[in-house]
DNA sequence: AATCAATTTATTGTTGACAATATAGGTATT
DNA sequence: AATACCTATATTGTCAACAATAAATTGATT
């Protein structure tokens, strides 16, 4: 136990703001649904004063939209404003990996084997659902921007595209068919950036999106006959990278 | 005249939000100076509920930094923050032209040549000032993002990044040397968005921009010596892209 | 029955007051 | 004189009430 009384450092704002943004991206308030200001403070027991400040917050992470008198509510992706997100990521976690395997001690290309192995492991022993379920393959991407060193990079990329992505995934309740051969694109970028190769690093990394993209063009259209095809054309490769 | 009253689409948040955002660009709000609430609020004629509001969203732009229970200062880039935005918008400001390149029609390209052409005219008629000072040029890189049709770029690039350059430019009471250089390089770049080649424009960009922060890691360096060579070496290339 | 207008209800926008925290200034002590 | 502590001031955080707008309901008319 602590000393009861510390003098907190966040505001009830930032608090609700946190709150409300995984309820967000977990799908626990609907993408689509409106923000109901009267309802939420109550939920969360505060006025709607800082309520409102959390929601200019959520505004500026792209996760809410605002219209005037009528308020907010929260997104919702259709697959054309998903892949203008993938078409941003391919081209900004190139950059990542570029700078990267520029920046990379061994210490932390033993950090990301250490983190493909831990995720391998908890496939294999949960079959495979787990890891995209909770987002575990993002963790991968989350480091490799925090070894580019370049926090503008890492703020556009966790401070937004990857709460969108998120959303979009609990939202079309989109799983990858076969992770295996992400986790060998993994392991070719750790190779990449291990060698301080730059330049192959960032095109694998933007193959590797670039193919994820491509699955949403098919798997997700409706077409089954397409979507399997497109799986076999970019040898099972995972969908959402 | 219109109407007396007509229905106000805006908010006062909104309203005060813009009015910030452009004091804070165009250095009226210094870089780094404290954000009064009380002294803001009265300035503007507003409670401080709606500022806070506008200061919220500010943040969302990257504008003002936030800290609990002291309050919001606004943001002063030094130059590796710098730098690291010029990375950023390489590599965004690169598939927009990718992306241009696909999709500009003929009378898109006509408008883009129409801009340098009105731009080289202010030029002329101002000894090359008013171009840039007015943010002239980043009119050309808006009008390009624009054509690349993915709203979650533009968003990225007009909503955060160029606000920041503006700042940054202010602060540093920076112009470029010479824009002659700049203005070849982009009649390049609409070359190849009008013949459709996406990677040479992609390059293009990208090349226009490190070329600008090439620039930055030596001009503003404090080192005059180095400034004047990469000067030369970049063959009087703009400063800020 | 459907459509439009007026009324009611609910929600958002705004304000001023109060509480909590941080900053500035002053006093005492070493 | 410098530091630590206490006091006073200012600023931020929070709340509840009021105003303005939008949404829902009701009723009248064709």
């Amino acid at each position: 136990m602590e000393s009861p009384s510390q003098p907190k450092t966040s505001t009830l704002a930032d608090d609700v703001f946190d709150q409300l943004r995984i309820a967000i991206v977990t799908g626990e308030i609907a993408p689509g649904s409106k923000v109901n200001e009267p309802q939420l403070s109550k939920q969360y027991g505060i006025s709607r004063g800082p309520l409102r400040e959390a929601i200019r917050r959520l505004e500026g992470c792209k996760l809410v939209e605002l219209k005037a008198n009528v308020g907010a509510k929260v997104v919702s992706l259709n697959r054309e404003q998903a892949i203008e997100i993938y078409e941003v990521r391919e081209v900004l976690e190139g950059l990542s990996c570029r700078l990267a395997a520029a920046k990379a001690s061994t210490e932390d290309c033993t950090r990301l084997r250490e983190l493909l192995t831990q995720h391998e492991q908890q496939i294999q022993s949960d079959n495979g659902r787990r890891y995209f379920q909770k987002e575990g393959d993002l963790d991968f991407h989350y480091l490799i921007v925090q070894l580019s060193g370049n926090k503008r990079l890492f703020s556009m990329l966790c401070g937004e595209l990857y709460h969108l992505l998120r959303l979009y995934r609990v939202q079309t309740s989109s799983e990858p068919s076969r992770p295996v051969r992400a986790f060998k694109e993994h392991h070719h970028i750790v190779d990449a950036i291990e060698q301080g190769d730059g330049e192959l690093a960032e095109l694998l990394m933007k193959r590797h999106i670039a193919n994820a993209r491509q699955m949403l063009l098919t798997t997700l259209s409706g077409d089954a006959d397409a979507a399997d095809m497109a799986q076999e054309a970019s040898s099972d490769r995972s969908a959402m990278g």
